[in-house]
DNA sequence: TCATTTCCGATAATTCCAGTCAAGAATAGG
DNA sequence: CCTATTCTTGACTGGAATTATCGGAAATGA
């Protein structure tokens, strides 16, 4: 199973989202900021964000002044869960996911499976919060040239 | 990071045909028994081993008597480059191919590498004569627990 | 009321996947 | 040489997934 854009552009809006909660916490942001911040197509994230949503990743207010915010800290929202809130746990085979009536006399099922414990650990342990600091770190921390 | 039927089967088509080498080393095995033994469609299984050949991973011999054999020891061909010969490097977003113009300011890519580098780690240091080897263990009724 | 914004379903364009089909070329054995 | 076997190659197809776009409906604050 791919990890498409969907996956994709959630993390890099929940990332750009929890930024704009650091300054203004709880407050929702409209879609459109995002996708504009980013440059990411406004209708296709709100599919993104519907489903981000349905997992209660996100809350959202309708009408004027409404949008999303985070439903809870990005340090507690891990790059694991908005996949598989998009696209579904991520394996890279289906026999992982019990449906290879062979696996039982497979040898090829268990590299398969280790494949998709060491994609699970890393995405497992890696947050949106992780996701801002990383961008901090390579806006600030990146060497500045002058023209 | 899609890993299609093209490299499941590659994988089982070459824990096979290792197999068959363990009793006869270096004597080509049709397609058709191979195909036949592990239930692959024979037609399909004929465009993976074109890869796999021009890949360098088995050598060919055409004509009666014919058929596949293994250009190097099965403890010596990782899964990871079967994968890659048939898929490509399996990567789970395209950012781990310098293709995201964004990388650079992008926290989210540093995850994709991660997830990316963790799956190569996996398949490249599982060989199919490993994979062979768990067969064996499965065969045998031995449960094999693997950590 | 009105502008804003989420919500929802339909649809379209494109690409990918898994498998099939068909014709051709090389080889061994007789 | 003849023939069955086997690899080689490319085109093709039906279905599914991906990546959106469109049009409107419902909620909400000003």
């Amino acid at each position: 199973m791919n990890i498409s854009m969907k996956s994709r552009y959630a993390v890099r809006a929940l990332t750009e989202l929890s930024r704009r909660d650091e300054s203004e916490p709880g407050k929702p942001v409209p879609l459109g900021d995002i996708a504009g911040a980013r440059g990411m197509p406004l209708q296709f994230l709100e599919q993104v964000f519907a489903a981000l949503r349905r997992a209660g990743i996100v809350r959202s207010r309708r009408g004027a002044s409404g949008g999303y915010s985070l439903a809870r800290p990005a340090t507690e929202i891990t790059v694991l869960e908005v996949v598989a809130a998009l696209d579904g746990v991520p394996s890279p085979a289906e026999c992982t996911q019990g449906l290879c009536d062979r696996a039982d006399r497979c040898g090829a099922a268990s590299v398969w499976i280790e494949a998709q414990q060491a994609l699970e650990t890393v995405l497992g342990t890696t947050t949106v919060g992780d996701l801002l600091a990383r961008e901090d770190a390579l806006r600030g921390g990146a060497p500045m040239y002058h023209i």
